[in-house]
RNA sequence: UGGGGUAUCGCCAAGCGGUAAGGCACUAGUUUUUGGUACUGGUAUUCGGGGGUUCGAAUCCCUCUACCCCAUCCA
């Protein structure tokens, strides 16, 4: 854990110190209905996350509450998930359909308090009942059933009596909700489906939204953390609870923004639109954002992880840059898995001064890894390169074999190109080249400086492998379908050349193959006869070697001009407030913030009654106040708008400055206390004497010499740090005013 | 259009009235038998725009703008 926390993490940090609970639970809730991907990754991640740094737990829960979508498969693919990841679920899973005989005891409940009702209109007519974002919906004429009527038929929808749609459950809430999902949310619906799990036991199923806040509580959850995405929902998850008396300790519901990642899709629907159209190859296709995808891929649990602990977590919707992604797996890998040699297109290399052949001892690890291993890599006349690895034309700064320059074999010899022979089309086929007998790594004394050392394979001892290279999946950023797909996301390489230990001594599963990326054995096609290696990600390109891809020019941003829209004009009555407000000498600003809330100006004039400061109080009443009155009316104030008059006369006369205003105008509003007393109190009264001051400032610049000196150079902000300090060692105190005129004095 | 959210560097993201954290990406240099790694630097006079309050504002107030979510018997 970094040592900045996110939202999450300080609310439960709060809600334990305050004692709301003695320990935090959460749960990973995924409906059984589809693989997961790396958004659950982060999900999981969270909530185990946060149960682990805080000593609670997490439970694992399928909510089942949609017979006909979910299924065991992916139950399956859920726990294999969390397991793989590393976490430890609490007990045993968790299935909100175990509580379905419980949640049919609440909904009950709630038809007996004359808080649900069984609903007989049809869907369609349902809909056009719910109103409008902006219009009001109306009721059901069935939502005055009585409550025997309701028991009634509610008994009969769970003993199958009905057909699926005849009836509902709805919750009683109101029709004219400005939030739609207040607007009677249904609780139940009669589906004659088989459950995966309960079988053939009940008629009904409970709704998300009855079924989550429910199953949340019967675990004694104590933080519910879901995507914004539900945050309308917030309110009817709090709405049950309530209504059902069920109190602490209880649930919370607390959003965060899902994750995105540039170049892939992530909602369950388009997935599965690529998997059943055939566009990859199932669910744990390696191009795919699933966990089994990244898995099959050869991405490590842990390059997830900490992936996931980079992004963060906040509120924001985002679009995180694969770039990140990348960045996890290769720093993971790098610290972890042996170096090989592999020849991805091989080229002929004939040495033609060498006879003969020896073994050379490689080392499986760079100097800058501590690990040990090595293996002997066999050399003879023959070799093979990369096609890449040789330019007959070389651009700019090719730092790799060319007609005039010489190249080192990893690990051997230095060797430079004498021939090129080319096929009828002008292919090139083979390279006739020397070595340097006298360059041979470790015993160089040939005193030749190259710029490069490339991979290579002896010919007749090199295996076969097929390599599948693996590019995104999608061409745009943000893709919306399959026309968006990149044709070229899968590249299958039959005759790759591999050193011969990785296959007789199969030192590991995944490997650097030196200077081309991290590969993996794929878990699933890789036989002796046919090894199959899976791209999982390729080596940082820096300069020179990625130039076929410049960068797009820095693009000419013309400022951005931002167009105001117009502003409600204001009213008769609210234009004559304004003006007389101008005239007692507020600025227009004030006037007109003040002109246009009734609440603020009732307030004001009413302060002004005690004293007859207007600017003063109308600024204190149109920033701390307003604050205050955004979320509550005048009566539920703590604090009088004679207190206000009160303190703006301390200011006034200077008793205070407007910072110790701000603090006591926090306390009067905790407890409506008298701002006199509060200052009497607490001691607030200002210090403007130079004498208690000046010394405090020489300390505060002895203590700083570094940053005298940035302020001497230059860097005035600095002032305010000085500033701040000092009216920190006046805890407050200090007259602003006047330590802004000392310190810049001492100072300068 | 009503309601609920969000806006800080190319991408994430801290910050909660007193010096604009950090990571990715980018970039320059050092080391290097991987154009890798590691290391050392450079990258926001400014926080969606405009006003206001304050000695001092990314943080408080007003206002405008943009984007996301909500009218499934899905979750």
């Amino acid at each position: 854990m970094s040592e900045s926390k996110d939202f999450l993490r300080t609310i439960v940090e709060a809600d334990l110190k305050s004692g709301k609970y003695k320990e935090v639970t959460t749960r990973f809730p995924p409906e059984p209905n589809g693989f997961p991907h790396i958004g659950h990754a982060k999900s999981i991640c969270i909530n185990f996350g946060i149960a682990n740094d805080y000593n609670g737990h997490c439970n694992l829960r399928m909510d089942d509450t949609n017979p006909t979508k979910e299924d065991t498969k992916y139950v399956e693919a859920l726990k294999d998930a969390v397991e793989w990841l590393g976490f430890e679920w609490d007990k045993s899973v968790r299935y909100t359909s175990d509580y379905f005989p419980k949640i049919h005891e609440y909904a009950i409940a709630l038809i007996k308090m004359g808080k649900a009702y069984v609903d007989s209109t049809n869907e369609e007519e349902m809909r056009e009942l719910r109103g409008t974002v902006t219009e009001a919906g109306k009721r059901s004429k069935y939502a005055n059933r009585s409550v025997e009527e309701n028991l009634e038929l509610f008994e009969k929808m769970k003993n199958g009596e009905f057909k699926d749609g005849e009836h509902v459950l709805r919750a009683k809430i109101d029709m004219s909700a400005a939030n739609m999902k207040m607007r009677d949310p249904l609780l139940y619906r009669i589906k004659h489906a088989h459950h995966f799990r309960a079988g053939d036991e009940w008629a009904i199923y409970p709704m998300y939204d009855f079924a989550h806040c429910l199953s949340d509580y019967i675990e004694g959850v104590t933080h519910s953390i879901c995507t914004l995405e539900f945050e309308n929902n917030r309110d009817i998850y709090n709405w049950v609870l309530d209504t059902l008396g069920l109190t602490s300790p209880r649930p919370y519901q607390h959003e965060f923004a899902r994750l995105g990642i540039n170049y892939t899709v992530m909602s369950k629907r388009k997935l599965l639109e690529l998997v059943e159209g055939g566009q990859v190859n199932g669910w744990d296709d390696p191009r795919l954002p699933t966990i089994a995808g990244y898995k099959r891929r050869g991405y490590t649990a842990e390059s997830i992880l900490n992936f996931c602990d980079g992004i963060g977590i906040a509120k924001a919707n985002s679009m995180v840059d694969v770039a990140q992604l990348e960045f996890s797996i290769r720093d993971d890998l790098n610290k972890k898995v042996p170096r090989v040699m592999c020849v991805l297109d091989p080229l002929k290399v004939t040495i033609v001064n060498y006879e003969g052949s020896e073994e050379i001892e490689a080392s499986y690890y760079p100097h800058d890894v501590p690990k040990e291993g090595s293996r002997k890599l066999p050399f003879a006349k023959e070799i093979y390169i990369d096609g890449a690895d040789f330019e007959e034309n070389p651009p700019k700064g090719y730092f790799r074999l060319t007609p005039e320059q010489a190249v080192r074999l990893k690990y051997a010899y230095i060797i430079k190109c004498k021939e090129i022979i080319k096929d009828t089309n002008g292919n090139i086929v083979e390279i006739k080249a020397e070595y340097y007998p006298n360059s041979k790594s470790g015993e160089d004394s040939s005193g030749i400086k190259v710029k490069s050392a490339i991979q290579w394979v002896e010919s007749t001892q090199a295996k076969k492998i097929e390599v599948r290279v693996y590019d995104r999946l999608f061409k745009t950023e943000a893709p919306e379908g399959v026309e968006d797909l990149n044709p070229n996301s899968l590249q299958v390489i039959k005759n790759a050349l591999i050193e011969p230990a990785v296959i007789n001594q199969k030192p590991d599963v995944r490997f650097q193959f030196e200077r081309e990326g991290y590969f993996y054995a794929d878990p699933i096609d890789y036989t002796d006869e046919n090894p199959v290696f899976n791209k999982i990600v390729g080596l940082k390109e820096s300069s020179s070697k990625k130039k076929k891809a410049p960068k797009p020019a820095p693009k000419a941003e013309a400022k951005k001009v931002q167009i105001d829209g117009e502003v409600v004009a204001m009213s008769k009555e609210e234009q004559a407030l304004f003006d007389k407000y101008t005239q007692l000498g507020l600025n227009s600003e004030v006037a007109n913030t003040l002109a246009r809330d009734a609440k603020l100006s009732h307030f004001f004039e009413e302060a002004l009654l005690t004293r007859n400061s207007p600017v003063n109080i109308a600024n204190i009443v149109t920033n701390d106040v307003a604050r205050e009155l955004k979320q509550k009316e005048i009566n539920e104030l703590k604090f009088s708008a004679k207190q206000i008059a009160e303190l703006v006369e301390m200011v006034d006369n200077e008793l205070i400055s407007s910072k110790i205003a701000k603090q006591v105008f926090e306390e009067m509003n905790k407890n409506g206390a008298n701002p006199k007393e509060i200052v009497e109190s607490k001691g607030l009264i200002q210090i403007s004497d130079p004498a208690i001051i000046l010394p405090l400032i020489e300390e505060i610049i002895a203590k700083n010499p570094e940053n005298v000196e940035k302020f001497k150079a230059g860097n005035t902000k600095l002032l305010g740090f000085f500033v701040g300090q000092v009216l920190k060692a006046t805890r407050g105190k200090g007259n602003p005013k006047v330590v802004n005129e000392l310190v810049a004095r001492e100072l300068n």
